[in-house]
DNA sequence: GCGCACTACGTACGTTGTACGTAACTACGA
DNA sequence: TCGTAGTTACGTACAACGTACGTAGTGCGC
Protein backbone atom coordinates (compact mmCIF):
# COMPACT_ATOMS: atom_id res chain seq x y z
CA UNK A 1 0.00 0.00 0.00
CA UNK A 2 1.12 3.73 -0.52
CA UNK A 3 1.68 5.95 1.92
CA UNK A 4 -0.43 8.63 1.59
CA UNK A 5 0.07 9.30 5.72
CA UNK A 6 2.43 11.78 7.26
CA UNK A 7 5.14 12.82 5.32
CA UNK A 8 6.91 16.51 5.24
CA UNK A 9 5.16 17.88 1.76
CA UNK A 10 4.43 20.58 -0.30
CA UNK A 11 1.81 19.22 -3.11
CA UNK A 12 4.26 21.05 -5.68
CA UNK A 13 7.12 18.75 -4.43
CA UNK A 14 4.90 15.71 -5.08
CA UNK A 15 5.35 14.81 -8.91
CA UNK A 16 2.17 14.06 -10.91
CA UNK A 17 2.85 11.02 -11.80
CA UNK A 18 5.25 8.27 -10.64
CA UNK A 19 5.22 5.82 -13.78
CA UNK A 20 4.37 2.64 -12.66
CA UNK A 21 1.18 0.72 -12.52
CA UNK A 22 -1.80 1.85 -14.35
CA UNK A 23 -2.00 5.32 -16.37
CA UNK A 24 -3.60 7.61 -13.76
CA UNK A 25 -7.17 8.82 -15.21
CA UNK A 26 -6.99 12.54 -14.53
CA UNK A 27 -4.28 15.18 -14.34
CA UNK A 28 -4.05 17.80 -11.13
CA UNK A 29 -5.29 20.37 -13.35
CA UNK A 30 -8.61 18.20 -13.84
CA UNK A 31 -9.12 17.87 -10.46
CA UNK A 32 -8.24 21.91 -9.49
CA UNK A 33 -11.17 22.58 -12.56
CA UNK A 34 -13.82 20.55 -11.14
CA UNK A 35 -13.66 21.70 -7.73
CA UNK A 36 -13.50 25.39 -9.02
CA UNK A 37 -16.45 24.65 -10.88
CA UNK A 38 -18.50 23.14 -7.57
CA UNK A 39 -17.21 26.19 -5.94
CA UNK A 40 -18.16 28.80 -8.28
CA UNK A 41 -21.43 27.35 -8.81
CA UNK A 42 -22.28 26.15 -5.12
CA UNK A 43 -19.93 27.70 -3.19
CA UNK A 44 -17.16 26.64 -1.16
CA UNK A 45 -18.94 24.48 1.39
CA UNK A 46 -20.18 22.41 -1.60
CA UNK A 47 -16.57 21.15 -2.80
CA UNK A 48 -16.65 17.94 -0.93
CA UNK A 49 -14.51 15.75 -1.92
CA UNK A 50 -17.78 13.03 -2.69
CA UNK A 51 -18.81 16.28 -4.95
CA UNK A 52 -15.29 16.34 -6.50
CA UNK A 53 -15.13 12.84 -7.52
CA UNK A 54 -19.00 12.75 -8.43
CA UNK A 55 -17.87 15.51 -11.10
CA UNK A 56 -15.43 13.93 -12.34
CA UNK A 57 -17.14 10.09 -12.46
CA UNK A 58 -14.90 8.34 -10.32
CA UNK A 59 -15.45 6.96 -6.82
CA UNK A 60 -14.33 9.49 -4.22
CA UNK A 61 -11.15 7.45 -2.63
CA UNK A 62 -9.74 7.75 -5.98
CA UNK A 63 -9.32 11.24 -5.02
CA UNK A 64 -6.69 10.70 -2.79
CA UNK A 65 -4.24 8.88 -5.15
CA UNK A 66 -4.23 12.67 -6.53
CA UNK A 67 -4.58 15.04 -3.27
CA UNK A 68 -3.55 13.46 -0.01
CA UNK A 69 -5.34 15.75 2.24
CA UNK A 70 -8.48 17.98 1.31
CA UNK A 71 -6.19 21.08 2.11
CA UNK A 72 -4.09 20.28 -0.73
CA UNK A 73 -7.23 20.29 -2.85
CA UNK A 74 -7.87 24.29 -1.66
CA UNK A 75 -4.37 24.13 -2.72
CA UNK A 76 -4.80 23.31 -6.46
CA UNK A 77 -7.77 25.36 -6.82
CA UNK A 78 -5.84 28.45 -5.72
CA UNK A 79 -3.35 27.22 -8.23
CA UNK A 80 -5.74 27.20 -10.53
CA UNK A 81 -7.21 30.74 -10.64
CA UNK A 82 -4.00 32.41 -10.11
CA UNK A 83 -3.70 31.16 -14.02
CA UNK A 84 -6.13 33.60 -14.54
CA UNK A 85 -4.10 36.69 -14.11
CA UNK A 86 -2.92 38.39 -17.01
CA UNK A 87 0.87 38.82 -16.88
CA UNK A 88 0.95 42.00 -19.11
CA UNK A 89 4.44 43.39 -20.26
CA UNK A 90 5.25 46.27 -17.19
CA UNK A 91 4.59 49.61 -18.48
CA UNK A 92 7.39 51.25 -16.45
CA UNK A 93 4.79 53.55 -14.26
CA UNK A 94 4.96 51.04 -11.51
CA UNK A 95 1.99 52.65 -9.29
CA UNK A 96 -0.04 52.08 -12.33
CA UNK A 97 1.21 48.65 -12.73
CA UNK A 98 0.41 47.94 -9.12
CA UNK A 99 -2.99 49.45 -8.98
CA UNK A 100 -4.11 47.25 -12.55
CA UNK A 101 -2.74 43.91 -10.70
CA UNK A 102 -4.72 44.90 -7.57
CA UNK A 103 -7.96 45.93 -9.65
CA UNK A 104 -7.00 42.43 -11.52
CA UNK A 105 -6.88 40.07 -8.40
CA UNK A 106 -10.35 41.69 -7.06
CA UNK A 107 -12.12 40.88 -10.24
CA UNK A 108 -10.32 37.35 -10.20
CA UNK A 109 -11.73 37.40 -6.80
CA UNK A 110 -15.64 38.70 -7.70
CA UNK A 111 -15.31 35.88 -10.66
CA UNK A 112 -14.23 33.16 -8.08
CA UNK A 113 -16.19 34.47 -4.72
CA UNK A 114 -14.03 31.40 -2.51
CA UNK A 115 -11.01 32.66 -2.58
CA UNK A 116 -10.63 35.23 -0.36
CA UNK A 117 -11.82 32.50 2.33
CA UNK A 118 -9.24 30.09 1.01
CA UNK A 119 -6.37 32.59 0.91
CA UNK A 120 -5.27 32.62 4.73
CA UNK A 121 -4.84 29.25 4.75
CA UNK A 122 -2.78 28.29 1.37
CA UNK A 123 1.34 28.27 2.33
CA UNK A 124 2.68 26.63 -0.45
CA UNK A 125 3.89 28.60 -3.30
CA UNK A 126 2.12 27.13 -6.17
CA UNK A 127 3.61 27.69 -9.35
CA UNK A 128 1.39 30.06 -10.69
CA UNK A 129 2.02 32.35 -7.24
CA UNK A 130 5.50 32.24 -7.95
CA UNK A 131 4.94 33.65 -11.23
CA UNK A 132 2.58 35.80 -9.72
CA UNK A 133 5.08 37.34 -7.74
CA UNK A 134 7.82 37.80 -9.79
CA UNK A 135 5.46 39.66 -12.26
CA UNK A 136 4.75 42.09 -9.31
CA UNK A 137 8.90 42.64 -9.17
CA UNK A 138 9.23 43.32 -12.41
CA UNK A 139 6.38 46.00 -12.55
CA UNK A 140 7.75 47.35 -9.29
CA UNK A 141 11.74 47.32 -11.37
CA UNK A 142 11.26 50.76 -11.55
CA UNK A 143 10.41 51.44 -8.03
CA UNK A 144 14.20 52.71 -6.33
CA UNK A 145 13.81 50.38 -2.69
CA UNK A 146 15.37 47.44 -1.44
CA UNK A 147 13.74 44.50 -2.52
CA UNK A 148 12.88 43.72 0.73
CA UNK A 149 10.76 47.08 0.73
CA UNK A 150 9.23 45.96 -2.49
CA UNK A 151 8.73 42.50 -1.13
CA UNK A 152 6.56 44.50 1.95
CA UNK A 153 4.35 46.48 -0.54
CA UNK A 154 3.62 43.32 -2.53
CA UNK A 155 2.33 41.37 0.83
CA UNK A 156 0.46 44.58 2.14
CA UNK A 157 -1.23 45.08 -1.23
CA UNK A 158 -2.59 41.71 -1.69
CA UNK A 159 -3.52 41.57 1.92
CA UNK A 160 -5.89 44.64 1.80
CA UNK A 161 -7.17 43.60 -1.60
CA UNK A 162 -8.31 40.32 0.14
CA UNK A 163 -9.34 41.78 2.92
CA UNK A 164 -11.32 44.21 1.71
CA UNK A 165 -12.66 42.62 -1.22
CA UNK A 166 -13.19 39.56 1.08
CA UNK A 167 -15.28 41.51 3.25
CA UNK A 168 -17.61 42.85 0.60
CA UNK A 169 -18.71 39.17 -0.91
CA UNK A 170 -18.90 37.95 2.53
CA UNK A 171 -21.47 40.70 3.06
CA UNK A 172 -23.31 40.35 -0.09
CA UNK A 173 -23.30 36.47 0.11
CA UNK A 174 -24.38 36.54 3.84
CA UNK A 175 -27.81 38.51 2.38
CA UNK A 176 -28.05 36.69 -0.30
CA UNK A 177 -28.07 32.53 1.86
CA UNK A 178 -30.46 34.08 4.15
CA UNK A 179 -33.98 32.86 3.92
CA UNK A 180 -35.26 36.40 4.82
CA UNK A 181 -34.94 39.51 2.79
CA UNK A 182 -32.01 42.05 2.90
CA UNK A 183 -34.23 44.88 4.17
CA UNK A 184 -35.66 43.01 6.93
CA UNK A 185 -32.01 41.68 7.84
CA UNK A 186 -30.93 45.35 7.61
CA UNK A 187 -33.95 46.57 9.35
CA UNK A 188 -32.93 44.20 12.08
CA UNK A 189 -29.62 45.50 12.62
CA UNK A 190 -30.64 49.02 11.70
CA UNK A 191 -32.69 48.81 15.09
CA UNK A 192 -30.35 47.37 16.88
CA UNK A 193 -27.89 50.01 16.31
CA UNK A 194 -30.33 52.39 16.85
CA UNK A 195 -31.18 50.89 20.44
CA UNK A 196 -27.11 50.33 21.37
CA UNK A 197 -26.94 54.66 20.07
CA UNK A 198 -29.65 55.36 21.62
CA UNK A 199 -27.81 54.79 25.32
CA UNK A 200 -25.57 57.09 24.54
CA UNK A 201 -22.55 55.15 25.32
CA UNK A 202 -20.99 55.84 21.84
CA UNK A 203 -21.02 59.50 21.35
CA UNK A 204 -18.71 59.27 18.68
CA UNK A 205 -19.76 56.30 16.72
CA UNK A 206 -23.21 58.17 16.11
CA UNK A 207 -21.86 61.24 15.48
CA UNK A 208 -19.72 58.98 12.34
CA UNK A 209 -23.29 56.97 11.45
CA UNK A 210 -25.43 59.88 11.32
CA UNK A 211 -22.96 62.33 9.68
CA UNK A 212 -22.52 60.03 6.43
CA UNK A 213 -25.40 60.18 4.42
CA UNK A 214 -26.11 57.47 1.42
CA UNK A 215 -24.47 54.30 0.93
CA UNK A 216 -21.29 53.87 0.83
CA UNK A 217 -19.23 53.52 -2.54
CA UNK A 218 -16.90 50.19 -1.63
CA UNK A 219 -14.81 50.49 -5.16
CA UNK A 220 -14.08 54.27 -4.32
CA UNK A 221 -13.29 53.43 -0.59
CA UNK A 222 -10.87 50.61 -2.08
CA UNK A 223 -9.36 52.51 -4.68
CA UNK A 224 -8.30 55.21 -1.82
CA UNK A 225 -6.94 52.62 0.41
CA UNK A 226 -4.43 51.64 -2.31
CA UNK A 227 -3.63 54.85 -3.09
CA UNK A 228 -2.65 55.67 0.05
CA UNK A 229 -0.64 52.78 0.29
CA UNK A 230 1.17 53.38 -2.61
CA UNK A 231 1.92 57.30 -1.65
CA UNK A 232 3.28 55.56 1.66
CA UNK A 233 6.42 54.04 -0.46
CA UNK A 234 6.63 56.48 -2.91
CA UNK A 235 9.94 57.79 -2.71
CA UNK A 236 8.35 60.89 -4.25
CA UNK A 237 6.44 61.89 -1.32
CA UNK A 238 8.88 61.61 0.96
CA UNK B 1 -42.02 24.93 20.98
CA UNK B 2 -39.60 27.94 20.74
CA UNK B 3 -39.10 28.76 17.48
CA UNK B 4 -35.69 28.65 17.18
CA UNK B 5 -36.04 28.80 13.48
CA UNK B 6 -34.66 31.28 10.69
CA UNK B 7 -35.54 34.57 12.04
CA UNK B 8 -33.47 37.65 10.86
CA UNK B 9 -31.69 38.01 13.99
CA UNK B 10 -28.63 39.50 15.30
CA UNK B 11 -27.35 37.90 18.75
CA UNK B 12 -27.29 40.92 20.44
CA UNK B 13 -30.60 42.13 19.78
CA UNK B 14 -32.00 39.05 21.24
CA UNK B 15 -32.41 39.58 24.93
CA UNK B 16 -30.73 37.73 27.37
CA UNK B 17 -33.30 36.01 29.65
CA UNK B 18 -37.33 35.86 28.65
CA UNK B 19 -38.71 36.23 32.16
CA UNK B 20 -40.68 33.23 31.59
CA UNK B 21 -39.94 29.67 32.65
CA UNK B 22 -37.12 28.20 34.94
CA UNK B 23 -34.13 30.59 35.20
CA UNK B 24 -31.21 29.96 32.43
CA UNK B 25 -28.73 28.02 34.09
CA UNK B 26 -25.68 30.12 32.55
CA UNK B 27 -25.38 33.35 31.21
CA UNK B 28 -23.73 34.15 27.49
CA UNK B 29 -20.69 35.38 29.28
CA UNK B 30 -20.59 31.94 30.85
CA UNK B 31 -21.41 30.48 27.61
CA UNK B 32 -18.34 32.62 25.88
CA UNK B 33 -15.66 32.10 28.28
CA UNK B 34 -16.40 28.20 28.24
CA UNK B 35 -15.74 28.38 24.57
CA UNK B 36 -12.87 30.75 25.12
CA UNK B 37 -11.42 28.52 27.71
CA UNK B 38 -11.76 25.71 24.83
CA UNK B 39 -10.29 27.21 22.06
CA UNK B 40 -7.26 28.81 23.76
CA UNK B 41 -6.89 25.29 25.26
CA UNK B 42 -7.84 23.05 21.87
CA UNK B 43 -7.46 25.30 18.98
CA UNK B 44 -10.38 26.68 17.22
CA UNK B 45 -11.46 23.85 16.03
CA UNK B 46 -11.90 22.04 19.26
CA UNK B 47 -14.94 24.68 19.93
CA UNK B 48 -17.25 21.94 18.83
CA UNK B 49 -21.52 22.28 20.10
CA UNK B 50 -20.56 18.72 22.38
CA UNK B 51 -16.79 20.07 24.06
CA UNK B 52 -18.87 23.66 25.04
CA UNK B 53 -21.80 22.03 26.75
CA UNK B 54 -19.36 19.37 28.22
CA UNK B 55 -17.63 22.57 29.42
CA UNK B 56 -20.78 23.26 31.28
CA UNK B 57 -21.72 20.87 32.59
CA UNK B 58 -24.97 20.55 30.26
CA UNK B 59 -26.33 18.69 27.61
CA UNK B 60 -25.35 19.58 24.07
CA UNK B 61 -28.77 20.72 22.88
CA UNK B 62 -29.63 22.61 25.90
CA UNK B 63 -26.84 25.30 24.38
CA UNK B 64 -29.14 25.64 21.67
CA UNK B 65 -31.42 27.83 23.86
CA UNK B 66 -29.15 30.27 24.59
CA UNK B 67 -27.05 30.08 21.11
CA UNK B 68 -29.64 29.42 18.02
CA UNK B 69 -26.41 28.98 15.81
CA UNK B 70 -22.70 28.01 15.92
CA UNK B 71 -22.01 30.71 14.10
CA UNK B 72 -23.16 32.84 16.50
CA UNK B 73 -21.45 31.31 19.38
CA UNK B 74 -18.39 32.56 17.31
CA UNK B 75 -19.88 35.78 17.93
CA UNK B 76 -19.97 35.50 21.66
CA UNK B 77 -16.46 34.41 21.57
CA UNK B 78 -15.22 37.54 19.43
CA UNK B 79 -17.11 39.90 21.78
CA UNK B 80 -15.70 38.19 24.73
CA UNK B 81 -11.93 38.74 24.04
CA UNK B 82 -13.00 42.24 22.72
CA UNK B 83 -13.28 42.86 26.66
CA UNK B 84 -9.71 42.65 27.27
CA UNK B 85 -8.76 45.68 24.98
CA UNK B 86 -7.82 48.31 27.19
CA UNK B 87 -9.73 51.56 26.66
CA UNK B 88 -7.14 54.08 27.77
CA UNK B 89 -7.54 57.91 27.78
CA UNK B 90 -6.00 59.48 24.75
CA UNK B 91 -2.94 60.87 25.05
CA UNK B 92 -3.39 63.39 22.06
CA UNK B 93 -1.06 61.94 20.10
CA UNK B 94 -3.16 59.78 18.05
CA UNK B 95 -0.34 58.23 15.96
CA UNK B 96 1.27 56.78 19.22
CA UNK B 97 -2.24 56.16 20.80
CA UNK B 98 -3.50 53.83 17.33
CA UNK B 99 -0.30 52.43 17.28
CA UNK B 100 -0.50 51.41 21.31
CA UNK B 101 -4.26 50.02 19.89
CA UNK B 102 -2.30 47.86 17.18
CA UNK B 103 -0.38 46.35 19.28
CA UNK B 104 -2.61 45.49 22.06
CA UNK B 105 -4.68 43.65 19.21
CA UNK B 106 -1.83 41.74 18.20
CA UNK B 107 -1.36 40.95 21.45
CA UNK B 108 -4.40 39.96 22.44
CA UNK B 109 -4.37 37.55 18.86
CA UNK B 110 -1.11 36.12 20.45
CA UNK B 111 -3.02 35.54 23.60
CA UNK B 112 -5.95 33.83 21.43
CA UNK B 113 -4.94 32.33 18.55
CA UNK B 114 -8.12 31.47 16.93
CA UNK B 115 -8.99 35.37 16.78
CA UNK B 116 -7.98 36.18 13.45
CA UNK B 117 -9.73 32.94 11.58
CA UNK B 118 -12.87 34.11 13.45
CA UNK B 119 -12.85 37.90 12.31
CA UNK B 120 -13.18 37.47 8.80
CA UNK B 121 -16.83 35.59 8.81
CA UNK B 122 -18.38 37.83 12.03
CA UNK B 123 -20.39 40.36 11.14
CA UNK B 124 -22.56 41.66 14.46
CA UNK B 125 -21.56 44.61 15.93
CA UNK B 126 -21.04 43.10 19.52
CA UNK B 127 -21.36 45.31 22.47
CA UNK B 128 -17.39 45.10 22.96
CA UNK B 129 -16.85 45.67 19.56
CA UNK B 130 -18.44 49.02 19.56
CA UNK B 131 -16.97 50.31 22.72
CA UNK B 132 -13.70 49.82 20.63
CA UNK B 133 -14.38 52.06 17.50
CA UNK B 134 -15.34 54.33 19.93
CA UNK B 135 -12.45 54.32 21.59
CA UNK B 136 -10.55 54.47 18.49
CA UNK B 137 -12.54 57.59 17.47
CA UNK B 138 -11.85 59.28 20.65
CA UNK B 139 -7.95 58.50 19.66
CA UNK B 140 -8.32 60.13 16.42
CA UNK B 141 -9.76 63.26 17.63
CA UNK B 142 -6.70 65.36 17.45
CA UNK B 143 -6.54 64.29 13.72
CA UNK B 144 -7.97 67.14 11.77
CA UNK B 145 -9.60 64.74 8.86
CA UNK B 146 -13.72 64.21 7.45
CA UNK B 147 -15.17 61.52 10.28
CA UNK B 148 -15.26 58.56 6.93
CA UNK B 149 -11.59 59.28 7.05
CA UNK B 150 -11.06 58.23 10.16
CA UNK B 151 -13.49 55.51 9.71
CA UNK B 152 -11.15 54.29 6.77
CA UNK B 153 -8.07 54.32 8.56
CA UNK B 154 -9.70 52.42 11.42
CA UNK B 155 -10.45 49.49 8.84
CA UNK B 156 -7.23 49.83 7.18
CA UNK B 157 -5.48 48.84 10.50
CA UNK B 158 -7.41 46.50 11.58
CA UNK B 159 -7.21 44.54 8.77
CA UNK B 160 -3.56 45.02 8.51
CA UNK B 161 -3.13 43.55 12.47
CA UNK B 162 -5.85 41.25 11.55
CA UNK B 163 -3.67 39.67 8.39
CA UNK B 164 -0.41 39.77 9.73
CA UNK B 165 -0.44 38.35 12.99
CA UNK B 166 -3.19 35.53 11.58
CA UNK B 167 -0.60 35.24 9.00
CA UNK B 168 2.44 34.70 11.47
CA UNK B 169 -0.11 32.80 13.56
CA UNK B 170 -1.05 29.90 10.87
CA UNK B 171 2.36 29.61 9.93
CA UNK B 172 3.58 28.51 13.60
CA UNK B 173 0.44 26.80 14.30
CA UNK B 174 1.15 24.96 11.01
CA UNK B 175 4.86 23.97 12.01
CA UNK B 176 3.56 22.96 15.37
CA UNK B 177 0.46 21.00 14.38
CA UNK B 178 3.02 18.21 11.97
CA UNK B 179 3.89 15.42 12.88
CA UNK B 180 6.96 15.68 11.42
CA UNK B 181 9.79 18.31 12.85
CA UNK B 182 9.79 22.19 11.32
CA UNK B 183 13.39 21.37 9.97
CA UNK B 184 12.19 18.54 8.22
CA UNK B 185 9.28 20.48 6.87
CA UNK B 186 11.42 23.79 6.02
CA UNK B 187 13.52 21.27 4.29
CA UNK B 188 11.19 20.16 1.72
CA UNK B 189 9.54 23.38 1.01
CA UNK B 190 13.18 24.67 0.85
CA UNK B 191 14.47 22.22 -1.53
CA UNK B 192 11.01 22.78 -3.83
CA UNK B 193 11.37 26.50 -4.14
CA UNK B 194 14.99 25.56 -4.92
CA UNK B 195 14.18 23.13 -7.76
CA UNK B 196 11.97 26.42 -8.91
CA UNK B 197 14.45 28.98 -8.81
CA UNK B 198 16.72 26.60 -10.55
CA UNK B 199 14.57 26.72 -13.88
CA UNK B 200 15.71 30.09 -13.62
CA UNK B 201 11.80 31.08 -14.64
CA UNK B 202 11.77 33.38 -11.63
CA UNK B 203 15.14 35.91 -11.74
CA UNK B 204 13.94 38.45 -9.55
CA UNK B 205 12.28 36.54 -7.17
CA UNK B 206 15.53 34.09 -6.88
CA UNK B 207 17.56 37.58 -6.60
CA UNK B 208 15.25 38.68 -3.78
CA UNK B 209 15.39 35.85 -1.96
CA UNK B 210 19.34 35.51 -2.35
CA UNK B 211 19.97 39.00 -1.32
CA UNK B 212 18.49 38.52 2.00
CA UNK B 213 20.18 37.20 4.65
CA UNK B 214 19.07 36.11 7.50
CA UNK B 215 15.72 34.94 9.36
CA UNK B 216 13.26 38.05 8.96
CA UNK B 217 12.12 39.78 11.94
CA UNK B 218 8.46 39.65 11.63
CA UNK B 219 7.54 42.51 14.30
CA UNK B 220 10.02 44.65 12.46
CA UNK B 221 8.50 44.33 9.86
CA UNK B 222 5.15 44.92 11.23
CA UNK B 223 5.38 48.10 12.79
CA UNK B 224 6.90 49.00 9.53
CA UNK B 225 3.26 48.70 7.62
CA UNK B 226 1.62 49.98 10.70
CA UNK B 227 4.04 53.58 10.34
CA UNK B 228 3.43 53.39 6.34
CA UNK B 229 -0.31 53.36 7.37
CA UNK B 230 0.00 56.01 9.41
CA UNK B 231 1.61 58.07 7.28
CA UNK B 232 -0.35 57.97 4.48
CA UNK B 233 -3.41 59.32 6.69
CA UNK B 234 -1.30 62.12 8.19
CA UNK B 235 -2.10 65.72 7.01
CA UNK B 236 1.48 66.83 8.27
CA UNK B 237 3.40 64.43 5.79
CA UNK B 238 1.10 65.58 2.84
C1' DG C 1 -54.41 28.31 40.09
C1' DC C 2 -54.33 27.43 35.36
C1' DG C 3 -51.85 27.64 31.17
C1' DC C 4 -48.30 29.01 28.29
C1' DA C 5 -43.72 30.11 27.30
C1' DC C 6 -39.69 28.76 28.43
C1' DT C 7 -35.58 25.47 29.81
C1' DA C 8 -33.41 20.98 29.59
C1' DC C 9 -31.78 17.15 27.11
C1' DG C 10 -31.79 12.39 24.85
C1' DT C 11 -32.18 10.49 20.43
C1' DA C 12 -31.45 10.47 15.75
C1' DC C 13 -30.30 11.95 10.98
C1' DG C 14 -27.61 13.53 7.34
C1' DT C 15 -23.05 14.90 6.05
C1' DT C 16 -18.21 15.29 6.38
C1' DG C 17 -13.08 13.75 5.93
C1' DT C 18 -10.60 9.83 5.46
C1' DA C 19 -8.44 5.00 7.23
C1' DC C 20 -8.29 0.59 5.46
C1' DG C 21 -8.64 -3.49 2.58
C1' DT C 22 -8.97 -5.53 -1.86
C1' DA C 23 -8.65 -6.08 -6.74
C1' DA C 24 -6.76 -4.84 -11.08
C1' DC C 25 -3.01 -3.11 -13.78
C1' DT C 26 1.66 -1.95 -15.73
C1' DA C 27 6.64 -0.72 -15.96
C1' DC C 28 10.86 -2.40 -14.54
C1' DG C 29 14.64 -5.81 -12.92
C1' DA C 30 15.83 -10.53 -13.30
C1' DT D 1 10.19 -12.94 -20.87
C1' DC D 2 8.05 -12.99 -16.62
C1' DG D 3 7.10 -12.29 -11.97
C1' DT D 4 6.60 -8.64 -8.71
C1' DA D 5 6.64 -4.30 -6.71
C1' DG D 6 4.48 -0.03 -6.84
C1' DT D 7 0.59 1.93 -8.54
C1' DT D 8 -4.51 3.15 -9.40
C1' DA D 9 -9.35 2.45 -8.38
C1' DC D 10 -12.98 2.18 -5.25
C1' DG D 11 -16.36 0.14 -1.81
C1' DT D 12 -17.00 -0.09 3.00
C1' DA D 13 -16.77 1.76 7.41
C1' DC D 14 -16.04 4.89 11.26
C1' DA D 15 -15.80 8.78 14.15
C1' DA D 16 -17.22 13.40 14.60
C1' DC D 17 -19.90 17.20 13.39
C1' DG D 18 -24.20 20.54 13.44
C1' DT D 19 -28.66 20.40 14.60
C1' DA D 20 -33.99 18.99 13.92
C1' DC D 21 -37.30 17.11 16.74
C1' DG D 22 -39.93 15.36 20.59
C1' DT D 23 -40.76 15.08 25.37
C1' DA D 24 -40.62 16.28 30.10
C1' DG D 25 -40.33 19.57 33.59
C1' DT D 26 -40.63 24.48 35.48
C1' DG D 27 -42.35 28.94 37.04
C1' DC D 28 -44.26 33.75 35.77
C1' DG D 29 -48.41 36.32 34.28
C1' DC D 30 -53.23 36.37 33.85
Amino acid sequence: MADRAAVPEVIWARPERTGRGPKPAFTRADIAAAAVRIADASGLDGVTMRQVAAELGCGTMSLYNYVPRKEDLYELMIDAIGAEHEMFEPSGDWRADMLRNAEETRAIMYRHTWVPRLMPGVFGFSPNTLRYLEHCLACLEPLDVPAGTKTELIALLNGVVTTYTGNEIATAERTRAMPWSAEEENAVRMAYLGSQIATGAYPRLTASFTEQSGPVDLEAVFRRALERILDAFDPDLR
